[in-house]
DNA sequence: AAGTTCCATGTAGCCAAGCTACACCCTCCT
DNA sequence: AGGAGGGTGTAGCTTGGCTACATGGAACTT
């Protein structure tokens, strides 16, 4: 019993195809292929069986590709006990974002680890809910969110740890009408013009959800997803827009309004492979990133706040 | 962090030196010493150190190797559930026994195998309790007894299963003035002649529970290993002696009384690693030797019952 | 004090396991 | 029909792990 014939079985469950096993891992499918043949003359079962274009496990090499989960994760546990006894943290950290949190989290995060033995890389993605789970095959660590609840859909296996709350506050041109009031809810806003994002996206559960209390249908002028280029339409007048507090500066023209009486926030969390999640430097760096989004959710109490939160 | 460094740090914890590690597994100490010194290349932590002739764990490898016996389980478990999904126990079981109580229970484990796709290899040793254990480094399962307990001493980290227990009974001379007697007791048995066993041999523990309460010393004769050459010389006249039940064959000269009033049973166990107890092969032939002690004990229920018990 | 034994370790060289490159085949989609 | 995507087979290269042999240190023997 290989520990390689496990992971390979695993990587297999995860990704569906040899040819994806052999682009992460930096193999040929040739390559893939002789090992699962090697592990079925060990084993002595058949492990895969040819599925339309691809290949499918059998019910053996599914259980299999879980036992390995299991065996990868007492393995990392080792590992970080090793790391954890006999010395700092190091190596590299594949950290994954939404381009919003990260902007938020991410320098932050640099500067606090600059000097330290942990490597940072770094990528950014701007996807649905759903997929970031698969993310998580890539990086050590994926900052996802979920409007729905504390965790993404699709990331149960994983290892998920809350950063912060943000509230969605709704975005006016300063010389709007309804900028002299403090709060918003539904019924002040429905009526007006709105720059949504496309349908599916997250943020549209907000509209959706107006709509349906209200009763009455919220007209997207524009639908786009880039949250900075929502924000410059706002300040030309052109609606009224959603935009995620911490990221969303107060700038001349755009103003924020938290929203009531409606949910109204997303919650940025960390996810992981559970294995990955195991590394020292792994945890340290989502340890880092939950103090980060605790300054930042501090420092953005109330929008619009001028002052800069405390620099800790 | 590779599983055979994990293994090769798990056999040097258990049998201490580079040389009975390269023994066992059928390499040279050279290819294990390259071993280590790829594994402390590979995780950057010193691993042994030179310890008089031979060399001892760092507390980086004690820690390794403790978590190696973690992970060899998990892969072992793993294994384990593939065979009991896709079919009937086979491969090599590696029994080792103590002789008495091999000859008692090995026939039948034997005939009872026959057919099946379990292949036997036996072995035999008589050794003192605290021994046993590691014979179980290189058996799969190892039958053992203990006259103070459940457990044999040093067999703590190891899967026990209860085979039987097996009562120590007085072997006398046919014209044994004793022999009258349906029972014996410490009182009955202090002044004569003993046949024993060496000092520190396990069931010396009976004459000397036997000196302690009657408050008289218990002269032995002889002091002696083989449980058939002391039969013999029982039968000679040479002096009464302690023989297990289930192997000793009342015979012309000899026969057998319980022994009340002072513990007089030995607990026959099999022992295992727990990770090659995973096996469902290893498994099975511990099954069936719970069965086989079942059947013994059932047999000899009370002793010279010159009626075999059931075959099944 | 010298010899012997028991271990670990270093070097040179062999062999097999695992990989790539390339060719081929199958299935699905257009 | 043809192209794209994916799995598999073969030949050959590279490397990692092993053996054989030699070396050297520590402890026990005489």
């Amino acid at each position: 019993m290989e520990l390689r014939h496990l992971e390979l079985l695993r990587e297999i469950a995860a990704r569906g195809t040899l040819t994806a096993v052999a682009r992460a891992t930096h193999r040929t499918p040739s390559a893939l292929s002789q090992q699962l043949r090697s592990a079925e003359r060990d084993l002595r079962v058949k492990l895969v069986e040819p599925d339309s274009r691809g290949l499918r496990l059998t019910s053996a090499g599914q259980l299999l590709a879980e036992g390995a989960e299991e065996v990868s994760e007492s393995l990392a546990r080792l590992q970080a006990r090793l790391e954890e006894s006999t010395g700092k943290p190091r190596g590299l950290v594949r950290v994954g974002t939404l381009p919003s949190a990260g902007q938020a989290l991410l320098p932050a995060l640099v500067e606090r680890l600059r000097g330290s033995a942990i490597a940072l890389a770094l990528d950014d993605f701007d996807i649905a809910e759903a997929d970031f789970a698969a993310r998580a095959l890539d990086a050590d660590i994926v900052i996802s969110h979920s409007l729905t609840g504390e965790t993404p859909i699709g990331a149960e296996g994983l290892s998920s740890t809350l950063l912060a709350r943000e509230p969605i506050d709704v975005a006016l041109p300063r010389e709007h009408p309804l900028a002299s009031m403090p709060r918003l809810t539904p019924e002040d806003l429905v009526d007006h013009d709105w720059i949504g994002v496309p349908e599916g996206y997250p943020f549209d559960a907000i509209p959706l959800a107006i709509e349906q209390l209200t009763g009455r249908p919220a007209h997207r002028s524009f639908r786009l997803r880039d949250n900075h280029l929502v924000e410059s339409l706002v300040a030309a007048g052109a609606g009224i827009g959603l935009l995620p507090r911490f990221t969303t500066r107060p700038s001349d023209g755009v103003i924020l309004r938290p929203l009531i009486g409606v949910h109204a926030e997303r919650s940025i969390v960390a996810l992981s492979r559970r294995d990955r999640f195991q590394r020292l430097a792994v945890r340290t760096v989502t340890e880092q990133l939950v103090q980060i989004g605790q300054e930042v959710t501090r420092a953005h109490a109330v929008p619009m706040s001028s002052a800069p939160g405390p620099e800790h």
